[in-house]
DNA sequence: ATCACTTACGGGTGACGTAAAAATC
DNA sequence: GATTTTTACGTCACCCGTAAGTGAT
């Protein structure tokens, strides 16, 4: 067997072309790696290189080595990563959703449920990609706003959420009980980059032009502050008390501006996450119970 | 990067379960193997094992990593046995042949216009093999009796050769210009393993039990000496001057009695051993002469 | 007491760097 | 003279073996 730190160098004179840019690129002298490259030769029992004008390079034999050297590099990174990455698994719980509010809803659920595990949560715009990463192991639970058809895959119901627009209460139609967005066209509406899928629900009813969107939450408070312009609010947020002075916020009723979440993870996991979907269900069933 | 004598360490206790098992089959001290371990879990930053009861056993990250070790040490072992492979096929000719004779006849030629390199000749009973062991770069040169049709091989016609019966001078037979296969059915007939495709011949006509077969040509040639038993011949052997006293050689006149022999590389080759197509047509030119 | 692994210590190989030489342009 | 490789030499790291220790069956 030829150990790694033999291949290592010897990928770098091959990429390198001379030993000197070589052992600058792995930090070593010069000297140390033609000492290798003859130990090299001399544990395949072969020649590797041409040796003249004391210029050194490959002969065919050492370019097929090179080749094989550099699958033996990448077997050995694989094993690295895929140790770090599994390892890394076993600490970490993965969750996507395709909104913000659903994850800071569960948010104090998953960390007393999954003790000392770190949460890494991602926002993502499509259900489709939510699902394919989910089955991937890329996620391990994700919140979407459709209920997918799949047999390995385990679905709650989670809670609804409908998005208002707020308001200056002197604004023209700041008085309606509702509106549409056909009703919003033109009006210049601040909103948050990282809102899932309601930037496509959005960007699908409106003009790109009117849509004043900001990379923070920060900036978004700050102009909401600091200005008149109308911006996106949800049912759930005026619940939490999300409101400002001087506005008022108006339902909006188109079909798709309400979302009913769901909670999915992969069947073979249930179990892992039953406390998680007992809590998901409680919401449920205190919004049915608010329906009745 | 982690070297390989730690992975083939690791790999080792994998297979074998304990520390004291593994070190006997690498031949080396268990505190040694201890030693390795501890240092592969600190090299990767990550804990491989179960340590409970003065007992080592493998974690799930550890059974992973011994997946991806072995892959390491596959692709190593690989690197090596390419480089060889390449390096041995730089200074030897492997040539496949259907039958003895024309190796034997090509073999000067071949010493002489492939100066320093090793020729490694093989026989085989199927052209279909020959030809695909050529194309895969098993063989670089091939010997068959048909002609065939790919573009990307070259052919040159060889010579011919007809196998005759050789008998003694008082056999039923002896008198006759030739022979079938037909009339020799019921006679025990000596002949050699090592004739390459006329082996398929004869037991196409002739039963398994009436041939002699002999593993050497040593063994073949004490018998026909010490014995009145019938052997099979050929036209270019008799041409060498292989008669037997007091025998006779008769042709066998059926058609696979006679074979045309192809000398046959991959087109690319053609160049590397023009010299040797230059004197395999010469024998092909003084045979047509000869018939002419 | 035995088995299996760990810890402690000492030795030898060998991988590395520095310095200098050799060879080619 | 500049660039590149090779040789020589000393040093330090580290891999190994021996021996003793720990813990469980």
């Amino acid at each position: 067997m030829i150990e790694i730190y033999l291949l290592e160098q010897f990928c770098a004179f091959a990429r390198c072309g001379t030993l000197l840019k070589a052992s600058e690129e792995l930090h070593v002298t010069q000297p140390t790696l033609s000492r290798s490259m003859k130990k090299l030769e001399q544990e395949l029992g072969v020649q590797l290189f041409h040796r003249k004008n004391s210029k050194l390079s490959l002969n065919e034999t050492g370019k097929l080595a090179a080749e094989f050297a550099e699958k033996v590099l990448i077997a050995n990174q694989d094993l690295i990563d895929h140790v770090h990455a599994y390892d890394r698994s076993l600490r970490t719980i993965s969750i996507g959703s395709c909104s913000p509010f659903p994850i800071n809803e569960l948010m104090p659920t998953f960390q007393s449920y999954l003790p000392g595990k770190t949460i890494l949560t991602e926002l993502s715009d499509s259900d489709e990609k939510l699902l394919s990463n989910l089955i991937n192991r890329q996620y391990d639970l994700v919140i979407l706003h459709s209920l997918p058809e799949d047999k390995n895959l385990f679905c709650q119901r989670f809670m609804d959420e409908r998005i208002y627009i707020s308001l200056e209460e002197s604004h023209p139609i700041a008085g309606k009980e509702s509106v549409f967005f056909e009703e919003l066209r033109g009006i210049r509406i601040l909103m948050s980059v990282n809102v899932g899928f309601w930037m496509d629900i959005c960007r699908r009813h409106l003009s790109e032009a009117d849509l004043l969107i900001q990379n923070s939450m920060d900036a978004l408070d700050e102009l909401v502050e600091a200005s008149s312009l109308p911006f996106f609010n949800s049912d759930r947020m005026i619940e939490l008390g999300y409101q400002v002075p001087g506005r008022v916020s108006l339902p909006i009723s188109d079909e798709d501006a309400h979302a009913t979440y769901w909670v999915v993870c992969r069947t073979e996991d249930q179990a892992k996450y039953r406390s998680i979907f007992n809590v998901v269900r409680g919401y449920a069933i205190k919004h049915d119970e608010r329906l009745a």
